[in-house]
DNA sequence: TTTACCCTAAACAACC
DNA sequence: TGGTTGTTTAGGGTAA
């Protein structure tokens, strides 16, 4: 680490020896050991603690700030692969060259057999045409039907290759632009000194990082410059534009130079401030300073309130004088930034190497957007072998394909691995892995216009079809619906898959059958549920490892942030210490599993409202006769069914027909 | 090799 | 009578 030993003129600090590039290309983890030598140097009284605590606020406060900025960002990019995606919609000739999954030969074998069975005869509802039987008996043994590639899906893929890889290259341009935004508050802090002759962007030139070439940056240069003209000129949000343009092309004017430009970060609330600093560029603008804001002192940890800007700059000068503490605020402050910046240069590697892997693979045949779950369930199958171009799941439609995190390499998702979604037989429930309801929310896009098949198992789909029910259950027939409106793949076959979703229901006590005034419904007993398959996940580090890899894979792309900072450890500001939602979530999920049952039932007890009683006011028809446990002889700890039951039931009618009319395709 | 789980298929009965 | 719902059995695949 860059620790300056000496503290002694004020130069001393606004000259911090930090060669900007060294600080910013190799940071280093600071140890919370290491952070607290730097504090033991001071010598700190426990007032000037306190405001360094409160100071470390502030700038987790700025982390959020950055985060969420980083989200946008993510988001932003997201839409766009959305955006390409459709408007590069394959045709329709495209879906048969992709796998047929298993169950379809099935369902074609399970015609033929119909016809050897009189009373499966008269089922005829989904049956399309003839079916050459031979070939349905011989067909599904390989798994596989093969169909001509045609060089259709390149030419769609060359089209889509380039506005793919501008819009990562405008992800790129906007994490330089984070990552300069820092290195600018420093300088503007004195903490870190150039050259005068250098240019205030002394990073890793955007063509190293994007292997762009200089006409296509110029291009884009253009491109960010022209498109947010007012935002450069009023500098009221984003200072990432103007900071584009004082940095990102050291040879434009730097006219518009965000050095020269306080108000490009008019939030500096969260900036490090040295007395030196005030005649530096806040003379243009008089009253403007990083520090000031609304009549209050944005020295982290201070707050405190001067009228007007001389009385500000008073209190500057009194308050934050060069001393020990304003020093050792410094220091903390450089340690943050450190910090965030390795953290950027860790995403930014990210971002190069899914560019680098988009880019390798828009050589190849590029297959089919999958969900990040596909995808790792794929990777455990060991269908591999059958893989080919040919076998491509169904994309009817181009549906979200959520993307992965780049630490995951570009060996995730690969030509190989993707092929082999629809037949694949191994899936996984929530009970060891990601809580299906997640994975289904963030994927809905991608099950309701693909028609792959979820790598969840019957028993959790049902369970997750009732869970997500206003009363917490659902008749089958309502079953039935929530998988055709939420997986294209259920649109199909439907003969085969109902009598699957009915023989689980049947068969897993984990389901009851209660019957009110609307009839029968099926709710589900979550200590059942949670009892199957108990396989000791906290024994098995094959297991855990497989569990948290599977968090990963199916951790949306605006988790990235989060899951950087995780990775590296960043010692000061744990990603739990700053209250993240997702990681939170994660953390939760995984704890849940770790704790096994009793605490999901609870918590899914918790659920139901409390006045309810729900055995009370079903009655409960049939419980399927298995020898009760000592636990279940006290009763089901979560049974959630309800006796005031509301239609509500009319998205399901709406969807009804449609899926009515699909299954007679 | 065993075991548990999962999927598919199918027979059958009861009900609407 | 035909369709739906629910139960049960059988057989095969997968992974621990």
């Amino acid at each position: 680490m860059c620790a300056c030993g000496s503290l002694a003129p004020a130069h001393a600090v606004l000259t911090f020896q930090v060669p900007v590039s060294v600080a910013m290309m190799t940071p280093q983890v600071i140890t919370p050991q290491q952070m607290q030598q730097i504090l033991q140097q001071q010598v700190l009284s426990p007032q000037q603690l306190q405001v360094l605590l409160q100071q470390q606020q502030a700038l987790m406060l700025q982390q959020q700030q950055l985060q969420e900025f980083y989200k946008k960002q993510q988001e932003q990019l997201q839409l766009q692969l959305l955006q390409q995606q459709h408007a590069g919609k394959q045709p329709k000739e495209v879906r048969a060259r992709f796998s047929i999954p298993q169950s379809q030969f099935n369902f074609s074998c399970s015609q033929s057999y119909s016809r050897r069975h009189p009373a499966q005869q008269r089922k005829g509802g989904y049956e399309g045409g003839a079916i050459d039987q031979q070939n349905c008996r011989e067909e599904p043994k390989k798994g596989k039907q093969t169909f001509d590639c045609s060089s259709r899906e390149g030419i769609r893929n060359q089209q889509q290759v380039a506005p793919q890889q501008l819009a990562f290259q405008q992800q790129l341009l906007q994490m330089q632009q984070l990552q300069q935004q820092h290195l600018l508050s420093l300088q503007r802090q004195g903490l870190l000194s150039l050259p005068p002759g250098q240019p205030a962007l002394p990073l890793q030139p955007l063509s190293q990082v994007s292997g762009m070439i200089p006409a296509e940056l110029q291009q884009l240069w253009k491109e960010v410059t022209s498109a947010h003209p007012a935002e450069e000129t009023t500098g009221s949000s984003h200072s990432s534009v103007d900071l584009t343009t004082a940095t990102c092309v050291s040879s434009a004017p730097a006219k518009t130079s965000l050095i020269m430009n306080p108000h490009a970060s008019t939030n500096g609330q969260l900036s490090v401030h040295t007395p030196k600093r005030e005649s530096l560029p806040h003379e243009e603008h008089p009253h403007s300073h990083p520090l000031y804001g609304h009549g209050v002192c944005k020295w982290p940890g201070c707050e405190a309130v001067c009228e007007d800007f001389p009385s500000f700059l008073k209190h500057l000068n009194s308050e934050h004088a060069l001393d020990d503490r304003s020093t050792a605020q410094c220091r903390v402050q450089m340690q943050v930034v450190q910090q965030l910046e390795l953290q950027l240069a860790k995403d930014k590697e990210r971002l190069q190497a899914m560019m680098t892997h988009l880019h390798v693979k828009s050589t190849e045949p590029k297959a089919a957007p999958q969900p990040l779950n596909l995808v790792s369930s794929v990777t455990l199958s060991k269908s591999a072998p059958e893989a080919s171009p040919q076998s491509l799941p169904h994309t009817p439609t181009t549906p979200t394909a959520p993307l992965t995190p780049a630490t995951q390499g570009p060996s995730v998702i690969t030509t190989t691995s993707m092929h082999t979604v629809g037949p694949i037989r191994r899936r996984y429930s929530d009970k060891y892995n990601v809580p299906i309801s997640s994975d289904i929310a963030q994927n809905q896009e991608f099950y309701k216009n693909a028609e792959v098949r979820p790598p969840f198992t019957y028993a959790s789909l049902i369970r997750q079809a009732i869970l997500e029910s206003p009363e917490k259950q659902l008749t089958l027939n309502e079953i039935y619906n929530w998988f055709t409106r939420m997986f294209a793949y259920f649109r199909r076959n439907a003969a085969t898959w109902k009598n699957a979703v009915r023989h689980n229901l049947s068969l897993h006590k984990c389901f009851v059958r209660v019957e009110n005034v609307k009839g029968a419904v099926w709710t589900v007993d979550e200590v059942e549920f949670q009892k199957r398959r108990p396989q000791k996940i906290s024994g098995n580090p094959s297991l855990i490892k497989n569990m948290q890899s599977s968090h990963a894979y199916c951790t949306p792309l605006n988790a990235a942030l989060q899951a950087s900072m995780a990775e590296n450890s960043i010692p000061l500001y744990t990603t739990a210490s700053m209250g993240n939602p997702t990681l939170g979530g994660l953390a939760s999920a995984m704890r849940e599993e770790l704790n096994g049952a009793v605490e999901h039932a609870n918590s899914t007890e918790s659920d139901s409202s409390p006045g309810r009683s729900p055995v009370q006011a079903v009655h409960p028809v049939h419980v399927k006769e298995e020898p009760l446990d000592p636990e279940e002889a006290e009763g089901p700890l979560s049974l959630v069914t309800t006796a005031n039951h509301s239609p509500d039931f009319d998205q399901d009618r709406d969807y009804e027909d449609e899926a009515v009319n699909e299954d007679m395709e």
